[in-house]
DNA sequence: AAATTTAATGAAAGCAATTTTCATTAAAAA
DNA sequence: TTTTTAATGAAAATTGCTTTCATTAAATTT
């Protein structure tokens, strides 16, 4: 699952050497726990995941060093409205994976699709081209969430 | 700018009569203050634009009427990466207004777009129906904001 | 125009997520 | 090794927002 670079490091030793930033326990541990999963973790989840693997890490750093990820562009944080941030490895090991999401309103599950992009990418440049123009932005980014029940909540209701 | 409904009340009022809710001072400065803006207000905003008018008006109340306002429909509530909730009146003079925003990731700014709305809306419904399908949600509304640089922005780095 | 009812309000306290402070530790450079 | 300094963890502080509860004031009834 994890990937190398030729030199038995992670792939993401490089990146951190290039900021000067140095490489420590805890957060390897915490790109670990991020590149295991594939759910969408809060800084909280991240905490007690990697409490269970080295429980001297404290939640302080869990919450600077996803942030350090999240400048260094290698993890997104989202927001996807329960004001309790969510993190996420930018790039799996295929490269990246830039996706968009299906959040339920009712009990907060978030699902992950790559469907539709193409059409959906096709768009989008062309309204970021579009608006890049007409509004004097550089877009380097978008986001896009679709939200609604999920089937078990509509059920329930 | 107001709209009234021919009896000498806001357009609004009937809506509140008809859930059972009171009208208000404090209500009725709340919406006078967003339908006078163009921008996309803090709760914390609102309620110092509310406290020049009126300044008896608490925080707690600007919250819930918040609230309330956006359970209604009238008001739509946005996160746009600080973490702090932001406002604005769902339908202008002009009936609905749903539209997309662009964010500035330096200062913040954010401007509102309905340009190539007609596209994307096309475009959505159609990705609305497919994910719909293949995941088994039942999609109500969605989200799209562009993130970039503002010309100021830009010019400064 | 009172009196009555009850939703709405404001101040204060509470809360959860996140950030700051600061003394200590441990990567990495020398 | 030794030295340098970035990174860490515990505790305290801050932020945005919610809850509680006694008081007030819309709206309804008299
Ligand atoms: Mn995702
Ligand atoms: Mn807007
Ligand atoms: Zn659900
Ligand atoms: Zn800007």
């Amino acid at each position: 699952m994890q990937r190398w670079d030729g030199y038995g490091s992670p792939w993401w030793h490089g990146r951190f050497r290039g900021c000067g930033y140095r490489i420590t326990v805890p957060r390897r541990i915490i790109l670990d726990v991020l590149s295991k999963t594939s759910e969408h973790l809060s800084a909280e989840d991240v905490y007690v995941a990697v409490h269970k693997i080295y429980p001297n890490v404290g939640l302080t750093t869990v919450y600077r060093t996803l942030e350090l990820l999240v400048q260094m562009g290698l993890v997104f944080r989202f927001d996807f409205g329960d004001r309790k941030a969510r993190y996420e490895l930018a790039m799996g090991p295929k490269g990246m994976r830039h996706h968009h999401h299906l959040v339920c309103t009712d009990c907060g599950r978030v699902v992950d699709y790559t469907d539709f992009l193409d059409e959906e990418k096709e768009l989008l440049s062309r309204t970021e081209v579009g608006l890049a123009e007409k509004y004097n932005f550089t877009i380097s980014n978008h986001l896009i969430q679709f939200y609604g029940l999920c089937d078990k909540c509509r059920v329930k209701k």
